[in-house]
Parts: C-alpha cells; sequence; structure tokens
DNA sequence: GCCAATTACGGGGAACGTAATTATA
DNA sequence: TATAATTACGTTCCCCGTAATTGGC
C-alpha cells in the first residue's frame, strides 16, 4: 500500500463521488478507478474499501437519483 | 514526503549502517543516500532525519572503529 | 441517462543500477 | 581506512492522460 492510494481513499470517501474525487486530485478518472481497484486488490476483495466505500457510494447514488 | 521514504529511513535507523540497510531493502546505497536526503530535504535541514540519524550513525561509527 | 469500471495505447518522469570519485568521521 | 555522499549516465517501470467502450443503478 502507497500514500497515494490512500489520498485517492481518501478523496473518495469525501466526496462519494469519483468525478469530484478525481479533480480534487487533479488527475482523472480513469487514473482514480485505477488506484481504488489496487487498494482493495491490495486489501482483499472484502476490504473496507469495496464494503465502505462503494455501498456508501450506491446510496449516494439512490438519494440523489 | 512518501512511505518509500519511510521504509529506507528505518532500515539505516535499524541498521546504523547504509550498505546493509540498502541490502536488507533490496536497492543500492547510491539511490539509499539519495532517498535520504530527499527526506531530510522534505522534512528541513534541521530535521530528526539529520540530527537522530546522522548523529548515531557517527555514534556507531565511533563506538565501532 | 448518470456514473463507475474497464480497456488500449502512448508519454513523461521518477526511481533504480552501475561505476567512479570525493568527502568525512 | 571504512563509510557515506555525490556525480553522471542509462534504463526500466510506474503513473497518468486520453479516448472510447462497457456495465450497473
Amino acid at each position: 500500500m502507497e500514500l497515494r492510494h490512500l489520498r485517492c481513499f481518501l478523496a473518495v470517501a469525501e466526496e462519494l463521488h469519483f468525478a469530484r474525487a478525481a479533480e480534487k486530485l487533479h488527475i482523472e478518472q480513469s487514473p482514480l478507478s485505477r488506484t481504488i481497484k489496487e487498494l482493495e486488490e491490495d486489501l482483499g476483495e472484502q476490504s473496507f474499501v469495496h464494503t465502505n466505500l462503494s455501498t456508501r457510494l450506491s446510496q449516494a447514488g439512490r438519494l440523489s437519483g
């Protein structure tokens, strides 16, 4: 795991939105998505990232949509 | 600051010897020295790295020599 | 229909290896 | 005198940009 991964995770966790998180990080959505996946794979499939982040993203999407 | 820097710092702090630290890290002495310098510059000249590490290295050298 | 995930391709820079020299304790 | 710092050069690899497509709610 690298600090890079944690920075990306924090951004997504704060924004609950990949596009905004990427903007905040001054990178594009594609590398951000890749980085989050790297972190997930690094921590394992049933990781905090996957369970928390994706579910919260789903909820956010449901609430906003 | 990156985790890379901290890993190098820990190795040198544990070994108190650049050659052994580099071996432990599976890198060469030159990049290790550069990395430590980067960390010092990142934290500032009067940093923990400089004051502690180098003085302890000096002591270790004095004691062993 | 948004939003995220994925894919493919390329470029740029960071980090390292190697070798050799210099400084220093 | 051993050890660390520095320099120079080349190379590899990582990360990102871009663009386009696919998948999922």
